[in-house]
DNA sequence: GCCAACGTTGGC
DNA sequence: GCCAACGTTGGC
């Protein structure tokens, strides 16, 4: 079991929307970086944890928690001419894109960079790593710990 | 809207 | 295979 921290901008798909999806789970579309694409193809497994984070929004931060729900498989968008995420080099024959589904667990209160940042204990979390632009990034089973207790209002000591 | 940082492209 | 140019990301 591992754990993720995954991007979406909430104008195109918030924990909320994620929320009223019909099975409350949704196709992660729209990756087109090989780095996030091998996380979803060689790493993930079904059941992994995810961090839910809004980015390029008012109010950039965790906003809620999922669920890897699936292997990853052929990205839809990128055989459509009309979606923005077309790609033509790819092909049904060869797809290039792939994503895994991510199931809602909860919405969570919102917590901000500036919060994540004023934890020691997530010093390395790589969605705070200078420059990193990267939508899915690996979050440690420490990190995953720390950030749920802080959610929870508990004491990570208290929490196993 | 700015801009730092990074990934991708394409000429050589 | 190098690397400059370009496009994109994403916080501010």
């Amino acid at each position: 079991m591992r754990y993720w921290l995954m991007k979406s901008e909430p104008a195109e798909c918030s924990i909320d929307d994620l929320a009223a999806m019909p099975g409350r789970r949704v196709p992660w579309f729209g990756v087109r970086n090989y780095q996030a694409r091998n996380f979803m193809t060689r790493e993930m497994s079904v059941g992994d944890g995810v961090l839910f984070y809004h980015s390029s929004c008012p109010q950039p931060g965790i906003a809620g928690l999922a669920r890897v729900a699936s292997e990853a498989y052929p990205d839809e968008t990128q055989f459509d001419p009309d979606s923005p995420y077309f790609d033509p080099k790819a092909s049904r024959d060869a797809p290039r894109w792939q994503n895994v589904d991510v199931a809602f667990v909860a919405k969570t209160r919102l917590v901000g960079l500036a919060e994540l940042r004023a934890h020691p204990e997530l010093a390395d979390l790589r969605v705070l790593a200078r420059g990193n632009r990267l939508s899915i990034t690996p979050v440690t089973n420490d990190e995953w710990r720390f950030i749920l207790c802080q959610l929870l209002d508990a004491d990570p000591d208290d929490v196993q």
